[in-house]
DNA sequence: TGGCTATTTGGTAAAATAACCAAGGAAGTC
DNA sequence: GACTTCCTTGGTTATTTTACCAAATAGCCA
């Protein structure tokens, strides 16, 4: 594969790694109602906070979440929402792969 | 969060992980075009078969990619084409991280 | 100022991922 | 059956990812 195109893979790899996690994956969803800050998120999830902000910082870098100090707190909110296009997508081919997802998820 | 519905993120986030690296998105991409033996693929990418073998099976188990054995090669196809509509998401995601030049320089 | 809250960053250990080589089938050919 | 080709699986090692705790930073308020 040409070092060009493998570059180019690389960088869109990185955007869907960013998106590839269930907790970051959580995030984004949330975010798709509203914008959020870091205790509301780390409220929802249950894990320490220095997680979530690392998670979220991953979602920044890669170019998907952007934030908004506002005194204390820091409000994330989706800056691509294209990205919710992902979610229905990713349903069928749980779909087409074998059970609902509710039967899955015991 | 509660443990089916982190279950449920679990799942969907397997998707998006089956895709997340340069040469499954390169795979997915010339499978969008017709279907290819292991050995075609292992030919364009330029690494060891084994390789392309174990990524093949990471989709598969996705469900993104089903195989179909004709004599001793076996042909991939897609399985799910919506995931080809990620592309297009994942461009903008790319172009949207360096547009706001005055947020950068926050 | 000092204390309080919200968030980020550094460090560490455990777990997951990825690439290669080598060995093990399966299917076609002689 | 023996031989070849195509593909998969097991094993090893290096790298990356993840989660937590502890410490640092920033803004508010008494």
């Amino acid at each position: 594969m040409d070092r060009n195109i493998k570059a180019r893979y690389e960088k869109r790899a990185n955007v869907l790694k960013a998106m590839a996690h269930p907790t970051r994956l959580f995030i984004v969803d949330e975010l798709s109602k509203g914008e959020r800050c870091v205790c509301e998120l780390t409220e929802m999830v249950g894990c320490d906070v220095s997680t979530i902000s690392k998670h979220l910082s991953i979602l920044r870098n890669a170019g998907i979440v952007s934030d908004d100090k506002r005194g204390t707190s820091v409000f994330y909110s989706l800056s691509v929402p294209c990205v919710m296009s992902f979610f229905s997508c990713v349903e069928s081919v749980m779909c087409s792969c074998n059970a609902p997802v509710d039967k899955l998820a015991k």
